[in-house]
RNA sequence: CGGGAAGUAGCACAAUUUGGUAGUGCACUAGAUUUGGGAUCUAGGGGUCGCAGGUUCAAAUCCUGUCUUCCCGACCA
């Protein structure tokens, strides 16, 4: 998928992602306005992240919970930054049965709010701590428009809430969170990304600090990934939330929470998809391999099966009565990294025919050799998938020093812009104003080398900015 | 919530300008012939034209209102 002009965008851009989601049968449209169906191989998608991400979780010490899904308006209304960032698209619940609520509630749009509440029963102790949870659920936020996987008004996450006693605790936790998401979306999800810390701007509302996990996708527009914020003791106070250190003094702990989406879905569509469908690393394909009988091939297939089964490559027979060249379209629709065609006129002569997914490359092997090349295919693809992402990405980050060139590059060129800055909110909202492009994270390893590109004052950092989904 | 576009069969669309029996392709059902890049033939099933009013002998078509969807913007992961 080539994207020649920024202008050009729009519709067709919009359009073909669409249809990819749509054609690969990944998501369906419900009747419930804002609300989407997602379909069996979106899910399997979905799942093939959650085990891996629940995996990593687990090895870093954190324990799975489950927390309510309303919140009373008053216990929303506990952190003020917090409601004032929330409140505009949260969804009210004012009835149960036929009895009007004495007090309404909202949907959570997170769970920072019932989790600090929880905290507060059971932390008593510097012993007490760190606690370390997560929870795998479904939010709502009540947004305006929407878009398969990319925003929608049911959102399914996870979302990692955790306590400690120390703030250089917490701190790490924040980082070492932000890596594993990092790693998990450059090595599973062959999408590289860049991580840094969000301007005062943009945010998490309640946050102290807030890390982001960025993605670039064909269009040049930002993918916000995930984040992880350090919310230092903002919620504590206000939740009253303390322990007794060891010397027996009361100390109030320090807080974090980070969470990704479903959205990831939709990152690895644009990142990876072309005009014939759906394109997925194999590392979270759920089948990594689709095979098409052609003709009389009982024996062979049992065969291939049983040296995929054993080795536990995941797997599809495509047996329905299409003729080889629709099941061809169709798997390429639906993103199996590996084709095996395995075909009664190849296998007279011994051979099979293997066609990866992401260059749509044939390459004809003996059978005794199938399974070692499929082997191989796989890690070869997974790796060349995460070189051609970056590579593209690199070539559409541009550095601007100069507010006229920045203007010009924004219009002009899809991607990122590297840019000096004063770190202003008013250099930001010039910026959002002649381009509608935001800042999407500090770049805390470049030294600042000139003056800041909006106004001219000293710059105290170096910032990408960009236009964002 | 501002600006644009569109709603006709499961899907994609035509018919609307000029009111007059609701159509085509794909999909679906049955049978036959096929099978290495989206098969062919035959025979079928499926629509109160988004909804509500109005104009008219007559409305998918004209008018008014309304709802929904998509795109851009704002907001957000």
């Amino acid at each position: 998928m080539e994207v020649k002009d920024i202008t050009n965008r729009d519709q067709d851009f919009a359009k073909w992602y669409t249809d990819v989601c749509k054609k690969a049968d990944l998501v369906d449209y419900s009747s419930v306005k804002g609300s989407m169906i997602i379909r069996p191989l979106g899910y399997a998608i979905w799942e093939e992240m959650v085990h891996v991400l629940d995996q990593k979780f687990k090895e870093t010490g954190h324990e799975n919970v489950q927390m309510p899904m309303f919140i009373p308006e008053s216990l929303l209304n506990v952190e003020k930054e917090h409601v004032e960032g929330f409140a505009p698209e949260v969804a009210w619940v004012t009835y149960g049965g036929k009895e009007k609520l004495e007090e309404r509630m909202c949907v959570r749009p997170t769970s920072e709010v019932l989790f600090c509440e929880h905290y507060k029963k059971i932390i008593h102790s510097y012993r007490d701590l760190p606690l370390l949870y997560n929870q795998w659920c479904t939010i709502v936020r009540w947004e305006k428009t929407t878009r398969p996987f990319l925003r929608s008004r049911e959102i399914l996450w996870q979302e990692g809430h955790t306590m400690h006693a120390t703030k250089e605790e917490a701190q790490a936790e924040t980082l070492q969170m932000l890596n594993i998401y990092k790693n998990f979306q450059e090595e599973y999800l062959a999408m590289p990304v860049i991580t840094g810390k969000k301007s005062e701007k943009e945010k998490f509302a309640g946050a102290e600090e807030t890390y982001t996990i960025e993605a670039m996708m064909y269009d040049g527009y930002a993918l916000q990934n995930g984040t992880s914020h350090y919310f230092g003791q903002h919620f504590a106070k206000a939740f009253g939330i303390e322990f007794v250190n060891k010397d027996n003094k009361l100390e109030t702990p320090y807080q974090t929470s980070w969470g990704c989406t479903t959205r990831m879905i939709g990152g690895l569509i644009m990142t990876h998809s072309d005009n014939n469908g759906l394109v997925l690393p194999p590392k979270i394909a759920p089948w990594k391999v689709i095979i098409i009988p052609i003709g009389e091939v009982d024996e062979p297939l049992k065969y291939l099966e049983q040296q995929l089964k054993e080795n536990h490559i995941t797997y599809k027979v495509d047996n329905s009565n299409k003729t080889p060249g629709f099941k061809f379209a169709e798997a390429e629709v639906k993103g199996y990294p590996i084709r095996i065609e395995l075909g009664a006129r190849d296998l007279k002569e011994n051979k099979v025919t293997l066609v990866r997914r992401d260059t749509l490359e044939k390459i004809t092997v003996a059978v005794a050799k199938v399974l070692p090349k499929v082997k191989e295919l796989l890690e070869v693809i997974q790796q060349d998938m995460f070189n051609r992402a970056k590579e593209r990405r690199d070539q559409m980050i541009y550095e601007v020093k100069d507010y006229e060139e920045l203007k010009k590059t924004a219009a002009t060129k899809p991607g990122f812009i590297k840019i000096n800055w004063c770190g202003s909110e008013e250099c930001e909202n010039k910026i959002k104003d002649d381009t509608t492009m935001k800042t999407r994270c500090l770049i805390e390893n470049e030294a600042v080398d000139g003056a800041c590109v909006v106004c001219g004052r000293p710059a105290f950092t170096k910032v990408y900015i960009g236009k964002q989904y």
